[in-house]
DNA sequence: GGCGGCAATGTTACCGTTAACATTCGCCAT
DNA sequence: ATGGCGAATGTTAACGGTAACATTGCCGCC
């Protein structure tokens, strides 16, 4: 920066000035100046902003499980938002065990420093690492529960689940099984809860909740042996990929979807179109959501008041894998 | 940390020290620190520390459409293998346009401070930005070609591809059609060759190969068309996604796999075994290449002598979407 | 015509850490 | 005893920016 400085006969604070687009520059200064930059192929040292200003200029996310395809949609989407208002994401990912808990990951990013954080997809823990810890900067949970602790954006996870099971009951199906995602995620909560109190709503049977673990092979297995599986006509699958297993097990078992079983899925992956059958499912728009995300700390950064519950809505999407009970003729 | 050397009544050098596991500290002395340290709930800042070492324990990964499966479990390796070494990873995905581009992205990175660079699954656009501004930090590319401007690592993509076309001559068919990946993928260009050479060793005939852009979508409305679709028995897919749209593409005009036309992948994705019919492929251990690239890199960056081109083998799986030509009986 | 005021720029200090050099002290060899 | 050496610690000066205040010069106004 002195060098810039120098060759552009001004003080280093003038480079600064035009770096921080301030007013009181002449027009024909900041030209000199940015010549100059251009000249000495001067790039400006983060850190030493970061250690002037107090202020890192990245947003810390904290992902479970980030190999699926709508966090890590999310997270791609978050990247996209941030980075075109001048901030940088790091992300770390949740695992299982002590060393690759949420607290280790957390405190991972805090130490890192950051500006802001977020949260996508989370299970509980991790929730709970992040009140243990109660970091003093804005804080935004990917969740669709209400919250007064933390910003939250979410698609809305209760309305999509009674979309689908919804969608089953006017098809005519009246013994709907679940098969959720395990407890610890809220997202599995809020699908297993909305199930629930829409089959309580049209007086159906209350079957067994099959508790998955988001994953084809569990689905797969459970479906492959009678035993496991509920009787039932039609299924709500907590995601895709389980949806995907159910299939697969029941057709390995002679049991035909949709003829003999209905299924519905959630997320609506860009393969789901192309399973055989192609899937019925709840689309979550995960783009729409991290941009929403980025917007919501965005105002929090700035001082602005932001939407404390951003909520987007999700969209059922109607294919084959589902049809009447009794087909119409 | 004056303050933590205040209460430990040491100089603000001496808890430094203490951080950095100098020699020459007394062990009374480090136990009077640590414990002040612990008191005042004290944290190092990271951007300080950046400024006065120049190193910012920060990997900048570059990545080209992160959303597929591949590419993101890579990432999500790398992550975790970085920060058990202490380094933090920020990530920026490369769109389409200029704003997306990687000249941008790899400038958003740079001007960040990172320490090293990696690029995942690179278009060959992304190699060439970092060509141009060939940054003088250890720099790793995961694709499997040779090259003596970058560090390497990869997962074998021709022997994978080989394994694929042999697998499919093997079991008697002739007509191996391709459907690859766009050209400017390096990955892409790599299966591509190890096809045609394989079909060429073979002394097969050689169709014309359909260039995809790695979506179900694609390869579904190539394989609906009568027209589009090659003549073949056998079709050696670039992706999973693409395999899948394949064969509900096949499927649908009544063309049965693997009865008709056998399909071979490459990925593996978790859901893959679960396709209807499961589908045979090359499995990719992402994990180790993820694990493996941040190796490399703390080589480089601890002044080691770093393995310059690192290569992890591809495995077969050979399920029901693949059958004999003339089935055995 | 002196002076207040503002626009444009310069000067100095500080952000929190590490590097380099300085200091102190005790011990050992001569 | 004493000079020298090494272990343990302290002191000072960076690192590369920004913030706050100081300075300069020009203008308009009474």
């Amino acid at each position: 920066m002195r060098e810039v400085a120098a060759l552009a006969g001004v003080s280093h604070q003038t480079v600064s000035r035009v770096l921080n687009d301030h007013a009181s520059i002449r027009p024909e200064t900041r030209e000199r100046v940015l010549r100059a930059i251009e000249q000495v192929d001067y790039r400006p040292n983060s850190a030493a902003r970061a250690l002037a200003t107090n202020k890192t200029q990245r947003i810390g996310v904290l992902v479970d499980s980030a190999v699926e395809y709508g966090p890590n949609s999310t997270l791609r989407a978050i990247e996209l938002a941030a980075r075109s208002k001048g901030y940088s994401v790091t992300s770390v990912t949740v695992g299982e065990g002590r060393e690759l808990g949420p607290d280790v990951a957390l405190e991972h990013l805090l130490s890192q420093g950051v500006d802001a954080l977020c949260a996508i997809a989370p299970r509980s823990s991790s929730l709970d690492a992040l009140r243990v810890h109660s970091p003093h900067i804005p804080t935004l949970v990917v969740k669709s529960a209400d919250d007064d602790e933390f910003l939250t954006a979410s698609v809305d996870q209760r309305l999509g689940a009674s979309m689908a099971v919804r969608h089953l009951i006017a098809l005519g199906h009246r013994r709907i099984a679940h098969v959720s995602g395990p407890f610890d995620w809220l997202d599995a909560q809020a699908r297993h809860a909305a199930w629930e109190s829409e089959i309580a709503d049209a007086g159906l049977e209350h079957l067994d909740v099959v508790v998955g673990d988001w994953t084809a092979d569990f689905a797969y297995e459970v479906a492959a042996d009678p035993d496991r599986m509920p009787d039932c006509t039609a299924v709500f699958a907590a995601n895709d990929q389980m949806a995907l297993g159910l299939v697969h097990g029941l057709t390995e078992r002679g049991v035909s979807v949709p003829d003999d079983v209905s299924i519905v899925g959630f997320d609506d992956l860009p393969e789901s179109k192309h399973f055989l059958p192609p899937l019925t499912t709840i689309r979550q728009d995960f783009v729409a959501l991290g941009e929403r995300s980025i917007e919501v700390l965005m105002a929090a950064l700035e001082g602005r008041e932001p939407e404390r519950r951003s909520v987007i809505p999700p969209q059922l999407i109607v294919r084959a894998s589902t049809t009447p009970l009794v087909p119409v003729l």
